[in-house]
DNA sequence: GAATATTTGTTCAAATATAATCAAAATCAA
DNA sequence: TTGATTTTGATTATATTTGAACAAATATTC
């Protein structure tokens, strides 16, 4: 049997069902499934259909929500709660930075009315800002799919253009020995950039991350400003002796 | 037996069986396998049948209908017949600007599989190729809401940085008087900017915007290297005289 | 986040189809 | 009939398609 009509088969298939994986096809067209491999991979560069991992999708299915939730989704009354906290230092007029930190991405809901120039790398806080009375800037640069954020030079190089009033930063791990601690390279470069062109660094930390530390360390505790946080021990005096300020 | 009568039975076969391939056909016409192939090239030629590996199938079937699904707007269609054509412009290696026009945009759904970069102003252009095996260059500066687009001056700066194989762009109407017009400065500055830093410049452009100016003439004709379009009126002529390489 | 299972990309060899070349057969004109 | 022309078939060389095996990439599971 020809590509040709393999290709109609498959086409029909995948039209009627929406979407069909590779052994199910190797099934109905009677042929191998590297045979219906190569085939999906030819009409997927015609556009004909979207190739996904095992099979393949009508286009107007292709459609792939973000999933950027299920890492939300885990301690979200403790980063609202420290979002509003963060919220409540922004003023009107004020430009902010924010970057690609799941809590900082809750500070969104707070500050949709706010007249503020927003600077950020990320995409969800993008689409949560855009029409709103808050005024967006976005850096640019590679996009990371997985974070959903922009990274790499060009998006330092643009940060440093700008001056900004407050930058509203996430990190991964946080420690009076080792500082700020990232498991990405990428994420760390920003933070680090989106600090020293704020006046003030305000870091948005929720407890399962004091006192911990990630692979990479780089940045000293003195980059931070003010620490927002839900904890409330005297774990955190000795960040305060330091000269941050605590906002819990 | 003379090809003539040859012809007729083949053509008899392919159009009650939708396929045949060559055996198939040598025994039934009582012809050896080399004589059925000449004759499948000639009618191939012709315009009779579609000639496959291995055999010929009824053109009919051959044929990938325009639309499978629900009747969309004839709007969208028109858009979506002009961005498929583009599509097959992608190589997969390519990299390309592509603007915040609205036929632009429909280009998205078929090249989600290309293993291509894509610089982009346009958020929807984002949203849709993120978590596709397509690499995104996000063009930074201020977002226009209205638009969902970034555009001003550290966006054409951004784009200045990057030389692309290809540039998809949309405009507002295009004559041969006035060349390209838009009605909105910033994307034209954005159209202006992709164009000269990319090797090729493909102009998506639907039938009702050919021959119209809108109040912005902001670029000249010469700009233009391949003019995507539904029309196929002679209208087009003297865009083709001009040099610009029609693909319709 | 690490370990496991799937899926995919790649390379190679076998099967199949096509193209090229040339000789034989059929057709046609005198 | 003869010779020229066209068509057909056989043979060989080339190209394409296919499937198998394995390494790499990607999901999935816990």
């Amino acid at each position: 049997m020809s590509y040709q009509s393999r290709k109609q088969k498959i086409l029909k298939i995948v039209e009627e069902q929406g979407e069909a994986d590779v052994k199910e096809l190797a099934q109905k067209v009677e042929t191998s499934e590297i045979t219906i491999r190569r085939d999906l991979a030819l009409m997927a560069a015609d556009g004909l259909i979207f190739r996904t991992h095992g099979g393949a999708m009508k286009l107007s299915l292709a459609i792939i929500p973000v999933s950027f939730e299920h890492k939300i989704s885990a301690n979200i009354e403790q980063k609202d709660y420290i979002a509003r906290l963060a919220a409540k230092e922004i003023r009107d007029g004020d430009i902010i930075f924010m970057d690609c930190g799941s809590t900082v991405s809750r500070l969104c809901q707070f500050i949709k009315n706010k007249r503020i120039k927003v600077i950020t790398n990320s995409l969800p806080v993008v689409y949560e800002l855009s029409n709103t009375e808050v005024s967006i800037n976005l850096i640019g640069g590679e996009l990371d799919n997985k974070r959903q954020a922009v990274h790499g030079q060009i998006a330092v190089e643009h940060i440093r253009r700008y001056q900004a009033d407050k930058a509203f930063l996430g990190v991964d791990g946080i420690s009076l020995e080792n500082g700020l601690s990232a498991s990405s390279e990428k994420e760390a470069e920003i933070t680090t950039a989106m600090s020293s062109n704020a006046r003030q660094t305000y870091l948005l930390c929720d407890s399962s991350k004091l006192g911990k530390d990630k692979y990479l360390k780089f940045a000293p505790l003195s980059i931070v400003d003010v620490l927002v946080t839900n904890e409330v021990s005297d774990q955190l005096k000795p960040y305060q002796d330091f000269g941050i300020r605590i906002l819990n």
